[in-house]
RNA sequence: GGGGGUGUAGCUCAGUUGGUUAGAGCGCCAGCCUGUCACGUUGGAGGCCGCGGGUUCGAGUCCCGUCACCCUCGCCA
């Protein structure tokens, strides 16, 4: 070891110490007779002083010392002179009185300091993500994540759950997300395709009887990416064999309550709230509501279909609905500007426009189509929602899809623009009974809402093929401030039920046979009932660490068009590589 | 694929109505400086104004196209 101890460790205690310390510089303050050195390692950073009482040539080689070079040095630990302390550094107290000094490395003059107070943009963080990870506050993020997966690692272990390793090279599967694609050497013309999770190998593994499975699973999606999503990105995948719903969310209730309180300090009280699917649309307009503030749609359709106003006549009428939110006392918070900004929102959201009424002293609603909302129906609009003069009311007329978008849109904004709740402030709850089932605009058909191996609850069985759309799953969703941050479901486990729920999506039995053939056999062999989930691990560390972007959590992310910049991929390759895989790519003609 | 934003010195940014030689802070280089910690101070170097085309006597600025990055809708079982 080069080093005696680190740059985060000396403190007063250690006055006297003969010690080594190894790292970058973070700054040199050259005062020609002494000089500074601010050396900084993952640990912290720690003043080196070189003096008059040093020797001429170690003066001068100090002077040399530039910020991002690697050194050695060697010196005793001396108290700072009194009024010279920093109380903002931990090993302020101290510095090191350098007698030895070392240069391991030079450094060209970095693109950026890691030490700076302006952050670079992104495209140069990416570009130099070696010298990105050097600044404290991302490797701050790393260890964050590197902590909650050891207790996610612990607290499974704990729980006698058992680690599997499951392929990165699989079959391909026409549903859900689109597949990365590994073309095959040996078999030309075919492909494995990378894991968007390892939702069939956990379940066989339930059926080999390992009863507690968990895995940090690294998973792979072809699809367009977000703030909050990556091309590849990791779960904590989880799947336990003889558990109902109840079971599955106990089990990640201690590991919330767990993670919470080693992290965050915070004792989150369980059972966590749990919302029905359909109370969330109803009440939210969303499958993943933010529970840390109000602005509940109210529904209003049976009042303002007696209304003549034709906006809520029509919507009435064609089977749609009129919904609405409060906004307390938002009748004098809002510009006309800035209601305008609001219809924009709904409008964008697929909205053919927003209803805004402003509650006068007088009780009245004003606002461009109050005058027709006036008498009875005002008032009884006003009664259902609660209104009070001063308030501010956003009200959407259209098909029930859309007045759930368009009013979960708002209210995230009035939630945010509004400073409804603390934004430091943590809030964890389960969204339950998802439907088995949505229509699926592409085929025509039903598309499974989670995956086609969810299982209907029980009582929901019989209208399996009847009623599809009434069908309930037995799929629970983790939510943390409106973020979807885990999901799960009870698998089915009887081959008969999976064979009827393909068929209901459209695969036929020689396609099953052909594509799940091992799993339906799995199935027939003695499959226990199982079920499990599987967290967001990116997620839950950009949420603890209260980050804005996944990327932040990642150490080496890659950017909106799913490209690396630091190492360049993807890239072309080599025209022999093709050959070898029995490719040929069709590169569109360039355009004239 | 759609909508929006950004792109000017190594970095962060300013740049007026189209007008002479494109600026600032930080960083870099050099000088001065024995207690700083975002050290101070003096001087200096450093520009494909993302790229291509156009309009114009004249373009960082206006127009068209294009690329990259970010946010977002679709998409993400």
């Amino acid at each position: 070891m080069l080093r005696s101890h680190t740059c985060g460790e000396l403190r007063a205690e250690n006055l006297g110490a003969h010690v080594a310390l190894c790292g970058w510089v973070d700054r040199v303050r050259d005062h020609k007779g002494v000089i500074f050195i601010d050396l900084r390692d993952r640990w912290g950073r720690t003043q080196v002083v070189v003096g008059p009482e040093n020797s001429a040539e170690l003066l001068a080689l100090a002077k040399t010392v530039r910020p991002e070079w690697v050194i050695l040095v060697r010196g005793t630990v001396g108290a700072r002179p009194d009024g010279t302390t920093n109380p903002k550094l931990a090993t302020g107290a101290i510095e090191v009185s350098c007698q030895h000094l070392e240069v391991l490395n030079e450094a060209e003059t970095p693109v950026f300091q890691p030490g700076a107070t302006d952050l670079p943009g992104e495209e140069v963080r990416l570009e130099n993500r070696w010298l990105d990870l050097r600044r404290p506050a991302m490797q701050e993020n790393l260890f964050l994540r590197h902590r909650i997966v050891k207790i996610m690692r612990d607290y499974f272990d704990d729980l006698e759950f058992i680690d599997v390793e499951t392929p990165m090279l699989g079959r391909s599967t026409p549903e859900g997300a689109r597949d990365y694609l590994v073309p095959s050497r040996l078999d030309h013309g075919a492909f494995f395709a990378l894991p968007q999770s390892p939702q069939l190998y956990k379940q066989l593994l339930m059926m080999a009887g390992f009863d507690r499975y968990v895995q940090v699973a690294k998973c792979f999606r072809d699809e367009d990416l977000r703030a909050d999503r990556q091309p590849e990105f990791t779960q904590l995948d989880v799947e336990m064999s003889f558990v109902e719903s109840a079971d599955v969310m106990g089990v990640i209730e201690g590991l919330v309550q767990r993670t919470a309180r080693e992290i965050l300090g915070l004792e989150v009280p369980v059972p966590l709230p749990r919302l029905t699917w359909d109370e969330c649309m109803e009440r939210f307009g969303h499958d993943a509501p933010d529970l840390r503030y109000g602005l509940e749609i109210v529904d209003l359709t049976p009042e303002a279909s007696g209304s003549e106003f034709r906006v809520f006549k029509a919507a009435a009428e064609s089977g749609g609905r009129v919904r609405g939110i409060r906004v307390p006392g938002g009748a004098t918070r809002f510009s006309r500007k800035e209601l305008d900004e609001l219809t924009a929102l709904a409008v964008e959201a697929g909205a053919k426009g927003l209803v805004w009424l402003k509650v006068e002293a007088g009780g009245e609603f004003s606002g461009p189509v109050a005058k027709n909302l006036v008498g009875e129906v005002g008032a009884a609009l006003r009664a259902k929602l609660a209104a009070e003069p001063g308030d501010l009311v956003l009200i959407v007329a259209d098909s029930f899809d859309v007045s759930c978008k368009a009013l979960h849109t708002l209210r995230k904004r009035l939630g945010a623009t509004l400073g409804l709740y603390d934004p430091n402030s943590m809030h964890f709850s389960w969204v339950v009974d998802f439907p088995m089932f949505a229509h699926d605009a592409e085929s025509g058909g039903w598309a499974s809402m989670h995956h086609p191996f969810t299982a209907p609850r029980a009582a929901d069985l019989q209208a399996l093929e009847s009623d599809p759309a009434r069908c309930r799953a037995q799929a629970y969703d983790l939510v943390i401030n409106g973020s979807e941050a885990g999901g799960g479901t009870i698998r089915i486990h009887d081959s008969a039920t999976q064979e009827k729920v393909f068929k209901l999506l459209g695969i036929s039995a020689e396609m099953a046979r052909e594509r799940f053939g091992f799993l339906l056999d799995a199935l027939r062999s003695g499959a226990p009932p199982h079920g499990g989930i599987a967290l967001g691990i990116d997620r839950w560390v950009m949420l603890l660490g209260k980050l804005d972007s996944i990327r932040d959590v990642i150490a080496f992310p890659k950017t909106q068009k799913a490209s690396d910049l630091m190492t360049g991929a993807p890239s072309p390759v080599e025209a022999k590589q093709l050959v070898e895989l029995g490719i040929r790519t069709v590169v569109p003609p360039p355009k004239a």
